[in-house]
This record gives structure tokens, sequence and C-alpha cells, in this order.
DNA sequence: GCCAACGTTGGC
DNA sequence: GCCAACGTTGGC
């Protein structure tokens, strides 16, 4: 069974144009580190699993693109460079404490906003969409994946 | 820039 | 193992 997941980035970091002009229009999901998402990755995505690529931290917050899961979990190298904001000193090559996987992009959607996405009852137990929701991956589920995908984007 | 909410840290 | 303090997230 596929499974669903919305992933926010940050544009100013890698907008899903950013993801598309990517070579094989793929990118590393480095930089998570937050336990909950990486145990999203590291046990439970799967290659081609659908992806929400959403926008954060910006002027137009909200779903901006679509994506695939597009490898197996496997060890963040910026935990290990001491130059990265993402450096963990804690983390060794022996016993990495950070994982991502890869994400291909699809196609660069209309921007659908939170605030649009708040509007749908359909919606209404999305994560995202939760009080005080600050985790930057969370699943999807199938029904919300096909209002969002058949509906909202056709 | 504000600030609520949440996760992490570290003293005890 | 508790919990106050602190840092971060992220929409507004």
């Amino acid at each position: 069974m596929p499974k669903y997941w919305l992933m926010k980035s940050e544009p100013n970091e890698c907008s899903i144009d950013d993801a598309l002009a990517a070579p094989k229009q793929t990118v590393p999901w480095t930089g998570v580190r937050n336990y909950q998402a990486r145990n999203f990755m590291r046990d439970q995505m799967q290659r081609d699993d659908g992806v929400l690529f959403y926008h954060s931290s910006c002027a137009e917050p909200g779903i901006a693109g679509l994506a695939v899961v597009a490898s197996q979990a496997y060890p963040d190298a910026t935990q290990f460079e001491r130059r990265s904001k993402y450096y963990d000193a804690a983390a060794t090559l022996e016993k990495p404490r950070w994982m991502h996987v890869d994400v291909r992009a699809l196609r660069k959607t209309r921007l659908i906003s939170i605030a649009e996405l708040r509007t749908h009852a359909a919606l209404a137990e999305m994560q995202i969409l939760k009080r005080g929701n600050r985790l930057s991956i969370t699943p999807i589920t199938a029904t919300e994946w096909a209002f969002i995908t058949k509906r909202l984007l056709k």
C-alpha cells in the first residue's frame, strides 16, 4: 500500500522550482532534526510514496507541488559537516543520528494556501492544520490525498 | 516582529 | 525522572 506524506520545505532553502531544476528532479531531504520526522522517513517511507510539497515560513505558505519518495532512508551527511548548520557533534559515522530520503519532484501545482486547506471540512484532520503543529513531515490519508489531488488540483 | 506551542536541555 | 528555562517553528 502506498503511503502519502506532506513535507515542508522553506522555499528560501529549496522551493518546488529548485527541486524541479535539480538533477533528476531529485533532492536529498537533508536537515531534518526532529525525531518524529526522522522516524517517518526511516521507518515508514517507501520509494514511490506520494508527497505533497509544502512551502513553509514564507509569504504564501501552502502546497506548491507534487513529488514522490525516491529512495530508502540513509544517513544525512550534513550531521558530520562541522561547518554545516545541521552539524551534530553527537553523531558518528558508526552511529549516525539523522537519516533522510531523497524526494523527486513531479510537477509544480497551483498554490493551495493553508487558508484554503482550512476551508475544507474533508481536510480538517490534517496534522498541519492542527493548532500548534510544527512537525515538518506528516502522514496524509488516502482520502485526503485523493481530495487534494483529484478535486483541488484538477 | 509577535507570540503560542512545542521539543530539548540540564540542574537537581 | 521531574520540570523550569530555553530555543525553535511557523502562521499571522
